[in-house]
DNA sequence: TGTAATAAACAACAGGTTGTTCATTATCAT
DNA sequence: ATGATAATGAACAACCTGTTGTTTATTACA
């Protein structure tokens, strides 16, 4: 079996792996970046790279696997620590609490996050991302914040309208550094999709 | 001189090389794609691609720079004929005026626009439009549509979220056949940010 | 019209990366 | 301690890259 039989040698070979990927694509982006340089980052054999993985796309495809599932564990909790001291209606209660522990597990993976997110990171992970908060906010499930019916524009649009600016703030938040707090960017998020773009800039209806 | 001699095999070369790059990258990607791609798809011989252009990077920032300059032209331009027949008040009007004329011009260039925009296109091509999105709104010429004062959030994040928005809104139009005419996808655009994408959803507040 | 200059197009080449294989060595689990 | 397994170093064919020197076609001018 292969859960039954840890190997330390292999647990340690895909950590340094990975910090090497996160390192290059940080430095030289992920496109320039090659399975030499992460091997020699690694101090690995090129040879034990591909004894794990396909190629650099295969690697990555793996590492944003993770992050997906995790992600998607999220939308399943339960977080009763942050509901005290909300000063906002219940409607955007869900979206808001979701929004709190999006930024604090993405605090958390920062590094890889900063990495993939980055202007020289990986598009179609940030695709799959975009696709994912739609589904999360806008989708099929039952606790869906947004149902098909009484929209003004439509739902297509609004969904990528959505999706995107969400992520163009973490993205934002990445790269400056992630100094404002979960709470304060759930703030800031729900200020701006509540009263519209327009209002939150200080303009008149 | 170079413009007083327009030599039509340059011409030819250079319109088959752009053919060919916006269908290789709809195909496998401006990452996955090689020089060696694009002159076999133009039927071309390699060295004569490396005559004109540097290598891939250097033709597709020449040709995002012309379409970079063509947006600023965009910004400069008055729209007489899209004014009438409005239903908003003054404050949203130079955004309405201007995000017509730039999915004007986004159908005129739907081709390379599709590509570079895509899941399989350019990222730092983004990062720049997205810029381009934000000074044009919100920077610092005299038609700044945002003030930096009375914001109810700081500004980069204001900033980040309707760049991001407005190009994931254009990517999911172009996606998508482009079948809206711009002046329903200003429309649309402009409902959203005028009274913010839950409003647009159909929540009360 | 004929000749020289110009510039595009070309074939061939050296340098580097990729993905794979194999024998050897080091490390792990029990 | 030992059998199993992972990592290593080296070698390889294939591919892509960017440059070289050369040929061809167009243009300018006498």
């Amino acid at each position: 079996m292969r859960n039954s039989n840890p190997d330390l040698r292999v647990i340690r070979t895909k950590e340094s792996i990975r910090l090497a990927l996160v390192e290059l694509i940080n430095e030289k982006g992920f496109d320039a970046l090659t399975v030499k340089d992460i091997t020699t980052s690694a101090r690995i054999n090129r040879g034990t790279f591909y004894a794990h993985y396909q190629d650099k796309f295969d690697l990555m495809a793996k590492c944003e696997e993770e992050i997906m599932l995790d992600l998607s564990r999220l939308t399943k909790q339960n977080y009763p620590s942050v509901i005290a001291a909300l000063e906002i209606d219940s409607q955007t209660l869900t979206p808001f609490i979701f929004t709190v522990s999006l930024f604090e597990y993405l605090h958390l993976q920062s590094g890889f996050m900063k990495a993939v997110l980055g202007p020289r990171g990986d598009l179609s992970f940030q695709t799959r991302l975009k696709k994912f908060m739609w589904e999360t906010l806008h989708g099929n499930n039952p606790n869906a914040f947004v149902k098909e019916e009484n929209l003004l524009v439509p739902g297509q649009y609004l969904a990528a309208y959505m999706g995107t600016a969400i992520i163009g703030v973490i993205q934002q938040w990445l790269e400056s550094g992630g100094k404002e707090s979960p709470q304060e960017m759930a703030r800031i998020l729900t200020t701006i999709s509540v009263n519209g773009p327009f209002f939150a800039a200080g303009l008149k209806k």
